[in-house]
DNA sequence: CCTAATCTTTCCTGTAGCTGGAGAGTCAAG
DNA sequence: CTTGACTCTCCAGCTACAGGAAAGATTAGG
């Protein structure tokens, strides 16, 4: 399997795959004579697993905790349960905090008339 | 003014403010003989300013666009009003992606046991 | 007046996680 | 044999700064 399969197959982009490559992440296991990285069924499972971690918002250093947890058969599922906890500390602590600021510029968006004088109180609150 | 009273005075690092220039967003108005930027209240208040805009999540961009409707005095409050909304809409879009996320997380999480044994909703979901 | 500490300057590098492009080599089909 | 698709490496750039080096400027203390 070529790069552009492998890929295809993981639903990642080509450039993406690659990248992962450079930083150890998914290495291909060996190359063709020419050069040509292959991939195999075992590396496309990683490179689907990372790619849906990365959609679950975990980072690249924590995907490579959770890989290293899945490919574990000894693992604990505590280990993975702690990171995906941390994780999700991170996400609820970003949600309140979008929250106030939603609601500040809501309010702000709402007291502003939006019509054609000079007079904003959006702009009020930030000079 | 020195950049580094005038920093505090805007409540921004000096490394910031000093890129600020570098951009063309927040210049200072004249220099030293000896090369310091010197900075007057106008720069300072406009410091102050970007500052807030960005706590608020505006992006640079946004903070040039807001930046002159606030040096501009015929504006109108519609222009103001509608990037303040754009904006609002990104983050309320940004929520809706963060709360699946979290549900769907915290389920995960909730599944999961937590022990010794290597069985992982988790894990199994990713996988 | 000298010195030490603090401030400021420019320039370069690095961050996260890729994405795009150039230029060159490889492969499969017609 | 040619064409088009694929792949390779390397380099640059994106956001919004932060860190640090080396050198000059300024200020306070003695």
């Amino acid at each position: 399997m070529n790069i552009g399969s492998a890929a295809k197959a993981a639903g990642l982009p080509v450039k993406t795959v690659r990248y992962y490559a450079d930083i150890g992440l998914v290495e291909a296991p060996d190359r063709t004579q020419t050069g040509y990285r292959r991939y195999d069924e075992a590396a496309v499972r990683k490179l689907a697993f990372v790619r849906r971690a990365r959609d679950f918002g975990f980072s690249i250093e924590e995907c490579r905790e959770l890989l290293s947890l899945y490919e574990d058969k000894s693992r604990s599922s505590a280990d993975v349960r702690a990171i995906a906890a941390a994780h999700l500390e991170e996400i609820e602590e970003k949600q309140r905090q979008l929250a106030a600021l939603r609601d500040e510029l809501a309010h702000l968006v709402t007291a502003c008339r939006g019509d054609d004088r000079p007079d904003c109180p959006i702009l009020d609150r930030l000079g």
